[in-house]
RNA sequence: GCGCCACUAGCUCAAUUGGCAGAGCAACUGACUCUUAAUCAGUAGGUUCGGGGUUCGAUUCCCUGGUGGCGUACCA
């Protein structure tokens, strides 16, 4: 996408763009670089630790006792001098253990490179032996060093937080700097292994499917476009992976999850980025009731992991996953907070309820659309404990089969904390012929002009043409679900690189 | 998408009504053998996001473009 208007150097010059010119701080770094060059190996092959900042921390008795050697690798935080001694803190991905640098211990020459020529933000391995100084912090005192690698740009300023857009434009810099930011990655980690080591126990299988697909459907949102050349055709970038699960349940695997990245083209804010990460998983002979306690357990199992005893700070909120969560019929919610019978009310009057919620009403909106849009409005922000709301209308759910017992519903329910949809679930609609009626429903919402509706599949339709055993299936959005169990409100927190635009100049 | 706000040294931020563009950290030179945001003395570092306009004079006011933040819309 070329920009007209475009003009170079809208923003400060990134440092060291120029190469014919460097920039003066990068400049010092070559010239000591050079020097530092002629006489140890600027870029080694490795290094041979013998502890983590963690292992010291956790061993200092046994490793201060013994007189131990280490060997302690890391990156450069900071230097403290004081004319023949050097304290240098260095950062590994666990901490931060200082090393003690002395003119009488390392020589003359040693200590002149690691004065004069080491840099802040290099990396260095020390060896010696662990000691407490005066002031009783833990420390490596250094019998001898390499060098690991050099760095020709400046780390940020120690003593003041990066901006907001610096931390998320170079992600490695906020992790360089701050612990906080490298365990909170971890975390993001651990709780993906918990979760595919719950699905493990719980017996379903991993799989992978596409994700370049030739028509995307599995919800209601718009794709992203590309092209294969070779074939000279459109591809999308999956929406969502519910189609293909559901053509392995046809095949007779019986439980299935992805852990998928979806693409959708719209817009981004604090809970949205257009590629997320979504976890889906189906299951044979389940209905969504099942989808419900499979559910809890996972959230209570999550909980108890990540949180004092199933109880979760979010924000001003103290959440509750230890008991069974609540559960709510959609209608029945709406009429709590409306006083009336939606069911029975006309789609005029239920229009002008809408009207006089506040509700824009746009062309194509069908009369289950307006439901949705007065559920968001009046009673998500208000679901805070765990909340299954169960039970929607059919139009908003086109792949959820109807309700045993009440017509116009589906067997469908998404779960709400705090005031967001963190899962969404359906008895799996598996009638081939009512299938193929509620795409040409939906053909007919893409022609009134709502463009999300979902696309009619025929191959999909094939598939469940061969039969396909009743399934439940959910879905479950991993970003909002880190962010609850690490009490955060921005999806940026939570990946390592959201998107953003370009940098002018940078493209 | 729309609305409001912001953008100044490598980083984090100042700059009175439109009147010589500053500090801390980082960098450089020097002093200092247990420091903790080390300290002390000194030096250097700027297309004030880009472009245009008003003005004797613009970081400051106006127009325009860029990026970001917040709110809002769509969405998970």
């Amino acid at each position: 996408m070329t920009d007209k208007n475009a003009q170079p150097g809208n923003r400060s010059e990134e440092i060291g763009a120029d190469l014919e010119s460097p920039h003066r701080l990068i400049e010092a770094r070559l010239e000591k670089m050079a020097e530092l060059g002629k006489s140890v190996e600027l870029y080694p092959y490795g290094y041979d630790r013998t502890h983590t900042s963690a292992q010291l921390q956790d061993q200092e008795a046994k490793l201060a006792a013994g007189e131990v050697k280490i060997r302690y690798p890391g990156r450069i935080m900071a230097k403290r001098g004081t004319g023949k001694t050097l304290f240098v803190p260095i950062s590994d991905e666990w901490g931060t253990v200082q090393a003690y640098f002395r003119k009488d211990d390392l020589g003359e020459e040693p200590f002149r490179l690691i004065q004069k020529l080491v840099d802040i933000g290099d990396w260095i391995g020390v060896e010696g032996t662990l000691f407490r100084t005066r002031t009783g912090e833990m420390t490596v005192k250094v019998e001898k060093y390499v060098f690991l690698a050099k760095a020709i740009r400046p780390l940020p300023e120690k003593y003041h937080d990066m901006s907001l857009e610096n931390k998320c434009r170079r992600r490695y810099l906020d992790l360089a700097m701050n612990q906080e930011c490298r365990d909170r990655f971890k975390l993001r980690s651990e709780i993906i292994t918990e979760i595919r080591a719950f699905f493990g126990r719980e017996e379903f299988m991993e799989v992978e499917t596409p994700v370049l697909q030739t028509l995307y459907g599995g919800a209601t949102a718009r794709p992203f476009k590309t092209h294969h050349n070779s074939l000279d055709m459109t591809l999308f970038l999956r929406i969502a992976d519910e189609l293909y699960l559901k053509r392995l349940i046809v095949g007779g695997l019986e439980k299935v999850y992805e852990i998928a990245k979806d693409f959708r083209n719209e817009g981004m804010d604090r809970t949205h980025n257009p590629e997320f990460t979504m976890l889906e998983c189906y299951a044979a002979y389940w209905d969504y009731h099942d989808m419900m306690d499979l559910m809890e357990r996972l959230m209570g199992q999550l909980a108890e992991k990540f949180s004092d005893g199933g109880k979760l700070k979010y924000g001003e909120h103290e959440l509750d996953f230890g008991k069974p969560f609540a559960r709510v019929r959609f209608m029945d919610a709406l009429a709590e907070k409306t006083g009336l019978d939606l069911m029975v009310l006309s789609d005029e009057e239920v229009a002008k309820v809408a009207k006089k919620e506040g509700i824009t009403l746009k062309k194509g909106m069908g009369r289950d659309k307006i439901l949705d849009e007065l559920f968001s409005e009046l009673v998500e922000p208000e679901l805070i404990q765990p909340t299954f709301v169960m039970d929607h209308p059919k139009e908003l759910s086109p792949l959820a089969k109807a309700h045993r017992e009440t017509d116009g519903l589906v067997e469908r329910f998404e779960l709400f904390v705090a005031g967001f949809e963190l899962a969404n679930s359906f008895s799996e609609l598996n009638d081939p012929r009512e299938q193929r009626q509620r795409f040409l429903a939906q053909k007919e919402l893409l022609d009134a002009g709502d463009e999300e509706a979902q696309q009619l599949d025929e191959d999909f339709l094939q598939a469940l043409e061969q039969g396909m055993p009743p399934t439940g299936g959910l879905g479950l959005g991993i970003d909002r679900l880190v962010m609850l169990l690490i009490d955060s409100n921005n999806i940026r927190d939570v990946l390592l690189f959201p998107h953003m635009r370009p940098e002018q100049g940078q493209v």
